[in-house]
DNA sequence: ATAAATACGACAAAAAAAATCGCATTTAAT
DNA sequence: ATTAAATGCGATTTTTTTTGTCGTATTTAT
């Protein structure tokens, strides 16, 4: 309950590694791999989806690879999980529609007020400030 | 990913059902399952554990239930989430020990400190905020 | 005695998360 | 041109976690 993804850890794993990098040279899935133990497939579908989503630049064919995108500089915590995992939110009702127990709920208006506070944390939080 | 458990969810609900009662009569576990549709055996052992980490008490036997215990009233919501779900932590490292990663872990310290901030929310509730 | 309640461990089912597989595409180097 | 090293991506499987069920025991008001 309550873990962050493995994910959100690759993926974070991912961009602090790249950003202590040569900004010169792409770094390649399997680097980040071996380097941290991540099983390689996996990881490629992260950094697959990261570069979609407009936080890494990927270069194609040998030498390639992920370069950071000067945008991620902006980024704020939530908008990369947002990205990784979709809408943000500690139950399921705040999420999507459709919870049948809903009209008789009785703990939904205080969840939501702790919903927002921990949004807010990771709203306060720059992506660049974990790397 | 980040979701409150069904147990956490289910025992709220109780706890601020039970606290709107009349608090001479104790409520049983079929009242509150009915009520809010509930699984009968999962909410009991739920309220079963409320009752071990003393935060209700029991009373058996026909016209039995349970009773909010006034010492509930000092808890926090985090004393209340690790009744129910034991030590928290936003990554697994950060709870046990037993990484075979930690070692190259380029993110653990930040991370860290975005788990002491959730923490400290959960800390600053009380429980009977949220009932 | 009976029935209505809690107590609790073991088990099963479902859902979510993590990992793997297969095939396609791109491109640098030779 | 061919090869090999890289990304792209959907489908599938495996594992783990969460959720829910079952069976049996105990307590106690009536």
């Amino acid at each position: 309950m309550f873990k962050l993804s493995k994910k959100v850890e690759y993926a974070l794993i991912s961009l602090s590694h790249i950003n202590r990098c040569d900004s010169n040279s792409p770094i390649s899935v399997r680097q980040i791999s071996d380097q941290y133990n991540i099983p390689y497939e996996l990881l490629a579908k992260i950094l697959q989806k990261l570069s979609r989503g407009d936080i890494l630049d990927s270069i194609k064919g040998p030498k390639g690879g992920y370069k950071l995108k000067p945008e991620y500089q902006n980024l704020t915590l939530i908008q990369f999980i947002e990205i990784l995992e979709g809408p943000f939110g500690i139950t399921g009702c705040l999420v999507d529609t459709g919870c049948n127990q809903l009209l008789s709920c009785n703990i939904i208006n205080p969840l939501d007020k702790i919903n927002s506070k921990i949004y807010q944390i990771f709203n306060d939080i720059k992506l660049n400030q974990l790397t």
